[in-house]
DNA sequence: CTGAAAGCGCTAACAA
DNA sequence: TTGTTAGCGCTTTCAG
């Protein structure tokens, strides 16, 4: 590695015969600079090949212009898109990105909170893990006022945002519908329940069999970590069941196409014998044959929510912030669902 | 904002009457330090809630430990894999990631490069984005010794790592199964040729003809921006054509199922009529009905070898290196490229 | 409009 | 084994 002097505003002052205070203040384009001087020290700058030090500019301002982004997995297309969202927006703002991945494993994350706190981030956007139980991890980000969004999988906090949609809901429709196409023996497949976004899909779930007379039955509802094996074992097990179902709300994609591909293998038919209904709208869900009915989920949205929303935290100096942004879902019925072609209506 | 005062090795010092280069060097497990007053300071820092500056830190070590990723889009299966192999080996030697997504345009890439050096990053990992022509962008990395390792999309420069595939080997593979399957009118779907990886696919695309004895036919080679909307129009050019193709080689996956399914809605089976071999082995492709035949990119074994060369580079000494690593890939078959339910033998 | 000087918090060479 | 001290490069107050 070659090691050529590094140049400072010293060394650009030096040249110039000026001061290193007028340098920075005419790289920073400070008005009180004359235009000429500006023009003089932002040229030799470029010649000398002067590169900003963000460091001791960090140090002296004690700022960091970076956001921690803490998330589960990056390789899921839900994930990728709402990073790429924040990305949009931390870049508009000219903030860099640090990102933790937690690899869905609460010690993980941990290790990650500490670091980005370490990093001294301005501020912290946050998916939970899939197992992550106690937050305590995040307290000295909160004991410092340091402003947490989370996304997705979220956590009630005191001063925390949360972005989220209604999965309470969007779970209220989804079997809504595959009651309304007469389904009704219902399995669902939901992940860890410490997980809001699986708790309230099952809730939405029990309501909806509740608003239409039918009975909760416990055995009918499956938790697993929602991966394509899951899919695997979840069609081993109907193929187990004495009653079989007539229908599968899984909380997403990526299992609901694991478990139709699975009971094709079995010969038993989708929608046919059985209705499947995912979450998340993933593009897979328009590949699988039949295609997927599931829940659209504006990842790209909560992404550029998120990162909006703390942003604004950071440079506004208002003391009042909305704690909880929801953002609209929206079932997109599909073949998978559709026991007799025909969308039917109701509720 | 709260604005605890933050506390410093100093704060640290002077609680326990010693002297800041006896915490610092106790808190970085210095060996001469007794382990009682390691210890101690240990303690006293966790008590106080010390956090670690690292732009203290950096200013005066010069070095970040950061790595920059810059790459063409987030929220591809391909991307976000290699993304999370790079992360593991970052975070296994202690390096952090700023990313920085050039969303395919020159431009952005340009921009996050600066943004990338202004941040000090000890090196850079790069997937060009698919219409730069002009890489001076990279030249401040270059002159400055500051390592570069390029990833699938690479560029040729003097000192930077390639972490590859043989893309030519592997579309000469691809084109000669389709060949083995008896096709002979075989389009070829890729991106732009500035690519390398485009580039390569469609010089094996090339060879493979010419060894089978089949004429090279430029009206087969379509060049698009390969996304989904592409794959339509691919299909919709199929159409028009008066002598029908009977195989389709794509470039990506996402193309390769899209024209899948579009060829499907327009009556035409796959592999019956048009065979289809695409590229990546994305998830999708085991969901498309038929399965698509495609060729194994080891995305995520390219991402930790990226992040390894890059680290071997900035810890060793030593001044020889690879310049170019090419990992294995392989073609998959699976029966959208079966004309006859057999593989088939030859070459 | 420009300059002098102090200090952000850490590290390491040198000294004890 | 521990301490002293200078300095990394930038910003900003205060002074001119």
């Amino acid at each position: 590695m070659k090691n050529e002097k590094e140049i400072t505003i010293y060394d650009i002052a030096a040249e110039l015969g000026l001061s290193p205070s007028t340098v920075s203040r005419a790289l920073k384009d400070h008005p009180g600079i004359s235009k000429e001087t500006k023009q003089q020290i932002k040229e030799t700058a470029r010649r000398m090949g002067y590169r900003f030090n963000k460091f001791a500019s960090n140090l002296r301002l004690k700022r960091t212009n970076t956001i921690g982004v803490v998330v589960p997995k990056l390789n899921s297309y839900f994930m990728a898109t709402a990073i790429t969202g924040i990305e949009r927006i931390a870049s508009k703002y000219n903030y860099n990105l640090i990102i933790a991945n937690s690899l869905e494993n609460e010690k993980k994350e941990a290790e990650g909170v500490a670091t980005l706190y370490n990093s001294r981030v301005d501020g912290l956007i946050v998916s939970l893990a899939y197992n992550t139980s106690k937050i305590k991890h995040f307290d000295i980000f909160l004991k410092k006022g340091i402003p947490i969004v989370f996304f997705d999988r979220v956590f009630e906090c005191k001063g925390c945002v949360r972005v989220i949609i209604d999965n309470f809901k969007a779970g209220y429709e989804a079997v809504s519908h595959l009651i309304c196409q007469g389904c009704k023996r219902i399995i669902h497949v939901g992940g860890n329940l410490k997980r809001n976004v699986y708790n309230d899909r099952l809730l939405g779930y029990r309501k909806a069999l509740e608003d239409n007379g039918i009975n909760y039955d416990e055995s009918l509802v499956i938790i697993n970590d929602l991966t394509e094996r899951a899919g695997e074992e979840v069609v081993r097990k109907i193929l187990r069941m004495k009653k079989p179902p007539d229908a599968v709300f899984t909380a997403n994609d990526t299992t609901a196409v694991s478990i139709i591909l699975n009971l094709q293998k079995e010969g038993i038919s989708v929608p046919g014998d059985i209705a499947v209904v995912g979450f998340n709208n993933e593009p897979i869900s328009k590949v699988i044959h039949p295609n997927l009915t599931t829940v659209n989920y504006p990842a790209y949205e909560v992404g550029e929510m998120a990162a909006n929303v703390l942003i604004d935290r950071l440079n506004s100096s208002r003391d009042v912030f909305p704690s909880t942004i929801v953002l609209e879902h929206n079932l997109i019925i599909r073949e998978s669902s559709l026991k007799n072609g025909t969308i039917g209506k109701k509720g």
